[in-house]
DNA sequence: CTGAAAGCGCTAACAC
DNA sequence: GTGTTAGCGCTTTCAG
């Protein structure tokens, strides 16, 4: 293993160059600097990770907990995952995954032992437990997701609530007066995840706002629980002439329903879904949406923590607005 | 923070005698031993992971690199991954997630660095360009996946060469005369990765071993080319009776494909799918499948890698032996 | 602008 | 069965 000495030496110069050189945390003649850039190229010489967190009290490495649990959609969890490793890559850190099996034992584990020098938490609960943790903790963490109080945290997502709504603003615009939205499964709404909550509120206070007929549908996510809630909906709403879809895995379903029981897409029923772009482009029918901006809130989630990291103020809360995108899934109703 | 010299002075022994508490590296007489494990809980002493990292030449920690491309289906991805973490745990390591795009520099780094101890590598191609970086590297790695050369590695996987002749059994058993494979899409082809490939030679083999007819067919992930591909065979193939879906995101679509067409399943057309079981549990017919056994291979990835970094030998190449399940989506041909 | 040297907290000989 | 102590490789004062 080639060292930092080893790496003097060929330069000719002392260890703290070398060191400083790869810092920058002080100024170097620009002939020694390039020196030691070629000895550290020559030799391959990477600095041991173990030694600098040692000496540095910083181990650049950042500590994901990622869920996995009914009701949360896995490729959406991927997309966040993938975000802060890139964007974490880019501030030269790197990314520890715990599950959220490891609970606050997990999180403790890898602050106390100065494995991570901070912490992103996703899919945070209105009441999570982990929450009293992090505030007592000595790092700085973000949550991806909102709890029922953000005091002394730092949080982000996308503004679930204006979501809710601006699928409802949509289409009254459109001319439906009658919306129904397909929801979460109910154990999301069970525990109290913030945002199917979120987007209940948001679509019913915009309904109600704009004084048109509304209803709220837990779904399980399988394709037979879709058609069954779409069926019930037609014959308990015939004047049903749009959806609402927050539910990834079923929002195909959910325009398939429609049409097998000879409803058009969009002709006789509007669908606007809340799920990531890519999904609602490749549907069969290209569908209107607002999107579950995955890659942006991952990449703003470790951006504040290396502001923290750096000392700086961070807001509590960060809410991302949510764009709506129109596709082919929704059309005026007939007048 | 509190230190090994804070523990062993509450405790009245010497630094020493707490490390060796901690790792078992030496015998310890009860009475002692008690005494510390207390003074660690009261004191709520982590050993700092880049101290120990330093003296011990070992990390604890395993980097996994997933990968997330055109036709991985991701929540295969998160299931391995899943898995890797929770065995690692069981090893008391920790997992560093990279991702695919860091390439050979991201393997280089973590390994070079002493970031990591051991290297876990997904998606691997036959000719895949990391793997003369993972025969030279000094740290032990296990991939998942089969490259055309296993040759001084440690590989993984499925017998998906098994999975596909399995599937063909099974139909033949039940009477049928006529097969068709749909695939992965195209570009999982074109790069070689091995699974596709291996599925595909074991399907013509045992095609042509029980002499029926066999015809292979990648598709896109989505519901459309589904639909397609469907119509397409049965335009084509009038006579065909059997599917195997290679394909997690179209399981279901193909099946639907199939009933849209007027074709029953399995009154008409059997389908059998090499998936994950909770994919093929849940589809509205629930499908007769092989299982792609993401835990075991996770799990049984780590145990290779901490065999190998205890030292042992460990076999080139571990294939798993594919199980077939059977659920509502096959039959026997009528006579 | 550069060097010397004192730790960072832990492990693992080496002693007894 | 336990204690002493010399590093592990790096960062960062302190000096110049």
């Amino acid at each position: 293993m080639v060292k930092i000495a080893d790496v003097a030496r060929h330069a000719q110069v002392s260890p703290s160059t070398v060191s400083y050189v790869l810092s920058g945390k002080r100024s170097i003649s620009e002939a020694t600097r390039l020196r030691v850039a070629e000895s550290i190229r020559e030799l391959g010489y990477r600095p041991h990770a173990g030694a600098r967190a040692l000496a540095s009290n910083r181990s650049n490495v950042l500590a994901l907990v990622a869920p996995l649990r009914h009701g949360i959609h896995v490729p959406v969890v991927m997309q966040f995952a993938v975000s802060v490793v890139i964007t974490a890559r880019r501030f030269d850190h790197d990314v520890l995954l715990l599950t959220q099996e490891e609970g606050e034992e997990g999180l403790r584990r890898v602050a106390d032992s100065a494995l991570a020098d901070a912490l992103v938490v996703m899919d945070v609960e209105l009441h999570d437990a982990r929450i009293p943790l992090l505030r007592s903790l000595e790092r700085p963490s973000v949550l991806i997701g909102l709890p029922a109080d953000t005091t002394g945290l730092t949080c982000i997502d996308l503004d679930f609530t204006a979501a809710g709504a601006t699928c409802v603003d949509h289409l009254v615009g459109l001319g439906h007066a009658s919306v129904a939205l397909i929801g979460s499964p109910p154990e999301v709404y069970a525990r109290e995840t913030g945002f199917a909550r979120r987007t209940e509120e948001g679509f019913t206070a915009a309904a109600s706002r704009h004084g048109i007929a509304a209803t709220v549908h837990p779904c399980e996510p399988t394709a037979t629980a879709a058609r069954e809630l779409v069926d019930r909906l037609l014959r308990e709403q015939p004047d049903l002439t749009a959806v609402v879809v927050h539910n990834e895995p079923i929002v195909e379903a959910v325009v398939d329903a429609f049409q097998r029981a000879g409803r058009g897409v969009p002709a006789d029923v509007s669908v606007v879904a809340i799920c990531p772009d890519n999904l609602a482009e490749r549907a069969t029918v290209p569908l209107t949406s607002v999107a579950i901006p995955a890659e942006e809130v991952g990449e703003r989630a470790v951006e504040l923590l290396m502001s923290k990291l750096d000392g700086h103020d961070v807001p509590d809360l960060t809410l991302l607005v949510p764009r709506l995108t129109s596709r082919a899934s929704t059309a005026g109703t007939a007048p």
